[in-house]
DNA sequence: TAGTGGTCTAGACCACCCA
DNA sequence: GGGTGGTCTAGACCACTAT
């Protein structure tokens, strides 16, 4: 009797990935069921499990109850972008971290804003404006928008001291939300602020935070020039 | 006896989340470990594994052998980026898809693009520029360089009628890398190509991809002016 | 060295959903 | 109805690392 060597689920992933690679299993194939790959390597179904569940999420594998494994057509590429907050953002620059608060306001939104944070008109909301730097550099220009009702204590924060960014994430720490990022042409405002030249082109932010279904805040998030942001594949 | 209800990780992990935005579990407190919870949740420690796992994975909890796990002080923000292949970004659209090879070479790439891509000076790499269209309207412009080592094939190939983002994922479909996101200005052969003024803020997004160490492409995308980039919180 | 998370096993039941 | 993946359990051993 020789004991089987035990199997791990990177492995079985490995393997399962170089079959996929080298074409034993061609896009949009059906692959044996967990079951028989289990018995194949000589290891639990669990362990296959997990093997199949981790290739399904880097978007290798399309699984379903009764239609079985598919290889995917087109294997979807995901990257991963983890958001620091802004004081470590600039300090892994190796630079000093400023933060500015250049406005604070409560009024209603405008509609745009009001709409996206599902806010019926005329109901007030807090608005910040914020220069975040690095080295005394400006670094980043923020324009954000606080639902009141989601966050009440959110007016009686001290955001000159503390930037609403950690206000939020210390207060509200489970959000989940949206981001969409462009291009623009730094307008004539935005260009004194950020120390560049009107028109130049500034990578822009904007994010939705929704915590429990509330949406939480609109922020509007521009770069000075020669940012550049990296996600992981 | 009365039976105790299954539990489910899903449950276990909204609890724990629960417990973290209440406040019970503060920010950088070491929480009860994986025995003790199974114990309280009346389950079994492979399912409050999953759980902390789960919320590990999203940036919440940090997690070590023998110091246990700890609720993250600042939890990362983390958004997923899918990237579909260049023609269903345009079918999503509602437009039609169209590309078109505007170049195709094979000599030494510029000394940053062999550093990028890891080859020698004067080694010959394939040159691909290429315009990709919406409804006849550019839509994307992409130059592209391929390490002949690392896919020889790719010289064969007829990327006039196939675009080289789907002849590799075909060809070399399991791939790392990483993606730069940035603006700058339209230069203007770039702006004549992308049907738009010199100087307006473009999208650009430089990625380099990586097959089992080797560094197959690199690639730099210009999006017409209007791009906007979605991601998921 | 001892305590923690990481993983594997063998078995079971369940949810889903195609035929 | 029946086959598939999804999950849970109870137990075990292992890998890592703080002390």
């Amino acid at each position: 009797m020789t004991a089987r060597p035990r199997q791990s689920w990177t492995a079985i992933a490995r393997e399962v990935s170089r079959r996929i690679s080298d074409g034993d299993w061609p896009a949009g194939a059906l692959i044996p069921n967990e079951a028989d790959l289990a018995q194949e390597f000589g290891c639990a179904r669990a362990t296959v499990s997990r093997a199949l569940r981790e290739l399904a999420d880097q978007g290798l594998l399309d699984r379903r109850r009764r239609a079985g494994t598919r290889v995917r057509e087109l294997p979807e590429r995901r990257a991963r972008l983890d958001i620091p907050v802004m004081r470590q953002q600039v300090e892994r620059r190796g630079a000093r971290y400023g933060y500015l608060l250049l406005l604070r306001e409560v009024l209603p939104p405008p509609s745009p804003v009001a709409a996206t944070l599902a806010l019926p008109q005329q109901v007030p909301a807090l608005h910040l404006r914020a220069l975040h730097n690095a080295d005394e550099a400006p670094f980043l220009l923020e324009d954000r928008w606080i639902n009141l009702r989601a966050v009440p204590d959110a007016e009686t924060a001290d955001f000159a001291r503390e930037n609403a960014n950690e206000w939020l994430l210390r207060n509200v720490p489970l959000t989940t939300g949206e981001l969409g990022l462009t291009a623009c042409a730094a307008a004539p405002e935005e260009a004194e602020l950020l120390n560049c030249a009107p028109g130049d082109a500034l990578f822009q932010q904007d994010r939705i935070t929704i915590n429990d279904g509330e949406r939480v805040t609109w922020v509007r998030s521009l770069y000075a020039p020669g940012y550049r942001m990296r996600l992981a594949l």
